[in-house]
DNA sequence: CCCAAGCGTTAGTTGACTCTTACGTTAGAG
DNA sequence: CTCTAACGTAAGAGTCAACTAACGCTTGGG
């Protein structure tokens, strides 16, 4: 999860996460549409796909690549955790509330 | 987003939000929690506050910290997009492929 | 008013990250 | 086999992020 997360905190890589998704791409391509330089984008790509959010595909001595949706898997439950918790705390706010109100006569 | 993104990559202030998720704690509390110096802690806090991620509220010189799920919509979203968009891609190869069977007689 | 508790802030250092330039590698054309 | 296209990799420079040490700022107690 942390390689995942490390990889999508970087702008640059969103981007090519956004050209990507939708259409599988070559290095090449995808390198195009920056202002930087091929190398760079060919790093973001290496950091991309060692955390397991793209593939790559090799086609003679092109290489393309493409989305991997489940390596978002883990972040999305991670993310959704703190919705759960907030809410199993809310409901202890919410009974601690009660037993207050009715005084000395808690549930369970 | 990109806040957002850049607070929860931080190995630390993960384990600050596990700490914090949960049970509202002051910053000496998730301080005495790890090995690094207070001060440390108290930027992370920082970080994770101006990320929207963290909530502070003030209670004579004490401050309690909690946790604020709403700021991590918008990752949600960001992340099922690209489910979304897989969904879309699939559907549009398997449409291209029942073209190329029927050969000619495309669906619309 | 004075002091201590509980935090945040600043300055400076170290390590990590992103970029460019230069070079290496592999697959296919001729 | 040689050449070129399409890449990745390595080395180095500049920038950013995380930590420590030292200091400053409030709040409440005596």
């Amino acid at each position: 999860m942390e390689a995942v997360l490390k990889a999508i905190a970087e702008p640059r890589r969103r981007e090519i996460l956004r050209l990507v998704s939708g259409a599988e791409l070559t290095a090449g391509e995808i390198a195009a549409s920056f202002d930087v330089t091929r190398p760079a984008i060919s790093q973001h790509l290496t950091i991309l796909r060692n955390a397991g959010v793209l593939e790559e595909r090799r086609e003679g001595t092109r290489r393309l690549y493409r989305v991997r949706p489940e390596a978002f898997g883990e972040v999305r439950a991670y993310l959704e955790s703190f919705w759960d918790e907030s809410l199993l705390a809310l409901k202890n706010a919410v009974e601690s509330d009660e037993r207050r109100a009715i005084s000395g006569n808690p549930r369970n």
